[in-house]
DNA sequence: AGCGATACATTGACTCTCTAAGTATTACCG
DNA sequence: CGGTAATACTTAGAGAGTCAATGTATCGCT
């Protein structure tokens, strides 16, 4: 279990709570542990970037936030994804796949330059 | 051509460069042009990032740098790879490759939850 | 010769996001 | 009752990028 250093999540943790939320409404600390389960701890998701993350979403409007309940009965502020979410969803998405690709290119394994 | 959002180099910069040298020394000047040339501009490489993150790894014993001449004879500082940065490149690449595969399952299109 | 462009390196001010580590509240359970 | 889990929030701090300026040497062109 490499200890992913530091700060991997850069740039990137918007794009995936983006992502939770497109499958349905969802409070903060579900959102965070849903992305750790979902990814078997490859992502750990700190409630320090999480809540700031959520604020500066809510504050570009790309997703709303409205006191209710959890599953089991307790408050929480639930998010949910706006249009504009959706559509900062989709941009962000396809920087990541580009993006993404070009950097495992160059991590390769073998093959000189 | 999507206007990679700023910073998502974050935490990836170091890999890369490590990988660059890991085929034999460059200047930083090379790695920086060669990496956006290999990539297609996909990955852009600041003079005001690469420097400062070529002098922290070389502090760390990554990497070592000698002046010397570049391909056209201009003054340049070499940089290569030492035995202390292959192993963290393959730490680095192999975190890459786990975190990478996460955040890409998770942002597949389609798919529920 | 003179001049602008390019190769190459360095640095500083600034910004952002993340980490770490704490506080607060409410509900459930032994 | 007291502990622990679920949920939200906050603050202090560092690290790594960005931008933009500066410096110098060399090259090519007119």
């Amino acid at each position: 279990m490499p200890t992913l250093s530091k700060d991997r999540l850069h740039g990137t943790l918007d794009a995936l709570v983006l992502k939770t939320l497109s499958w349905g409404p969802r409070h903060g600390y579900a959102i965070a542990r849903w992305l750790e389960e979902k990814t078997g701890d490859a992502i750990q998701v700190e409630e320090g970037s999480l809540y700031p993350a959520l604020y500066r979403m809510e504050k570009r409007g790309w997703i709303e936030a409205a006191w209710g309940m959890s599953e089991i009965g307790r408050k929480a502020k639930i998010y949910r994804l706006t249009g504009a979410g959706r559509k900062q969803l989709r941009l962000e998405t396809a920087e990541w796949t580009h993006f993404a690709s070009a950097v495992s290119r160059i991590l390769k394994p073998d093959a000189g330059p």
